[in-house]
DNA sequence: GGAATTGATACTCGCGGGGCATCACCGAAG
DNA sequence: CTTCGGTGATGCCCCGCGAGTATCAATTCC
């Protein structure tokens, strides 16, 4: 569908009027306007040529605005008044000193790296609004993928060759269990001894990859879980195991501020591995807002395992 | 103050930046475009240049926005498609389709033919919004001169040789009494019989014309007026002749509905005359919004004598 | 009536937008 | 690896049009 140019008319013409408009005076105009009083007469009755209508009425000794040009007039003048403003502002968002960057994130994320990261960046960047979005690998990796988000902290699964990926945290797994469980008592326990407990995990869609190696590591020490509830996020699954449903996987990270009807225990021998991954499209260096996020969250924090950034 | 001409872009550069933007390709863009590309790329690296920063990145496979890009595509769009509809609301402006025009009027118009007026111009301009504002003669006169409105509804004092007018009443004044005053009873009164009686009038700089003919009147019937108070507008005259503070003048069309307090009585004789003309600038035949109403408003109309146009 | 001021017009110059031809680059196909 | 198709960028030329100078016509003020 060819759409022509649908102008008849320049900014140029806009900003001429509006100042003929204001003074009511051509040659007052023209020169305010840096420009001789001739090529301002012109452009303004090509303006109203274009438009089919006079905008002002002249006499030669006065002008004056007819119905339509007071509309134009109050029509555009917000709008250049926008205009004039916008190199700066546009300015602002390719240094990224403001704008806004999409981060999706897991439960993991933020019941440890992620706030830090969060206060940090608006300390440093004010103006950069970050929109958060909770939701499982699976979908973090599409929404990467799509450019809809354009970060995402995750729990890597199979390689991403297209991603840029920095490791924040690598965490065996330890097990929550309901307090009268009758393994609580323990300080430590071992995979294969909770072969009777049912589990409560995620759908297996939501990280395919992290699912299995759960199911292998049950595998190696000879046992296959009793699958109870898939719940997602997995901080829901605390409500379960306080409800007395089963047990679940969880990072020691995540197991602060527990509920008292509640244990966590470690677990010795084979364990899941909750690995913790900062990723981003590798083309996406163009964007300067998210290269600001990038440098705030993958900048070596105290308490916390420093780790090298990978493809 | 020479303010040069501040865009170091044109309309162009938008509405090409705009359609690369939508089809984020430059050779499809130009046929939409339908100009050749070699074209639209000048155009839009030279507004890339204007603002100083890149738009896109381009790689010669693949063309995306950069964050400063769609931060300029989403604050020019709603511009963009406003200003498409300009021309055709500005031509409904010129041809007085829609619009609004600024009307003043005194307490006598609404009580007589503004009504009638307003609700045939509104059904035959449903478009255009007519902005009512009551006012005294003397202060229209002014509003007039200083184009603050575009019509007015008063009563003429000296000539106007500035304005033209409309005669649209022309009545002898009648009296309101309150209706224990002891003339009530009598079914018409002479002036000089109100000689013991006080007068309500109105200020004399609302319409000093109009005051010096009923003082006029007064003295013609060999008595000078006892004035109680002035006050304005005249409607509220009608309440301080009810709580029985005086008399006041009143045009017949202004004597219906009156409460019951009071009572209306022809004058036989000497009596001030109303005169009620609608005047707008002589120069303002410019405004076809205002046409239209001079054209409603000055229509003959049932149940009212017909008036003839004068200078 | 004459002078001054206003906006419009005539004419020329030069910038720059547009078209055509072509280049440089990249990805896909063989 | 080479070839080919398709992308956006560049070089070159033309001419349309905006701007400046000089001037005119009309109105107002003295």
């Amino acid at each position: 569908m060819p759409r022509e140019y649908q102008f008849p008319f320049e900014l140029r013409h806009l900003v001429y009027f509006r100042e003929v408009a204001k003074q009511l005076h051509f040659r007052r105009a023209a020169e305010a306007l840096a420009v001789a009083q001739p090529a301002l007469s012109r452009q303004i009755s090509q303006l109203e040529r274009a438009l089919g209508l006079p905008l002002f009425t002249r006499s030669s000794r006065r002008v004056e605005l007819t119905p339509a040009g007071h509309t134009l007039a109050r029509e555009i003048e917000p709008w250049l008044q926008a205009l004039a403003g916008l190199p700066g502002r546009l300015q602002a968002v390719a240094e990224g000193q403001v704008g806004r960057v999409r981060v999706a994130f897991t439960g993991l994320a933020m019941a440890t790296v992620l706030p830090p990261i969060l206060r940090e960046f608006h300390r440093l960047h004010p103006g950069i609004r970050v929109e958060l979005n909770e939701s499982p690998t699976s979908a973090q990796l599409a929404a990467l993928q799509a450019g809809e988000v354009a970060c995402g902290f995750f729990h890597p699964d199979a390689p991403t060759p297209s991603l840029r990926v920095h490791t924040l945290l690598k965490e065996r797994n330890g097990v929550l269990l309901p307090a009268d469980h009758p393994l609580a008592p323990r300080a430590t326990l071992r995979l294969r001894e909770l072969a009777a407990t049912p589990f409560i995990l995620f759908p297996r869609s939501f990280n395919p990859g992290f699912y299995d190696r759960v199911l292998a590591a049950f595998a190696r020490a000879g046992v296959a879980p009793r699958v109870a509830e898939e719940v997602w996020p997995r901080a829901n699954g605390v409500g379960l195991v306080r409800a007395g449903m089963g047990a679940t996987f969880m990072a020691p990270s995540e197991a602060r501020n527990l509920p008292p009807e509640v244990v966590f225990r470690p677990l010795q021998g084979a364990a899941p591995e909750s690995r913790l991954v900062l990723g981003w499209r590798r083309e996406a260096g163009t964007d300067p807002v998210l290269q600001s996020f990038l440098d705030v969250a993958t900048r070596p924090r105290p308490g916390r395992a420093p780790a090298a950034s990978a493809g």
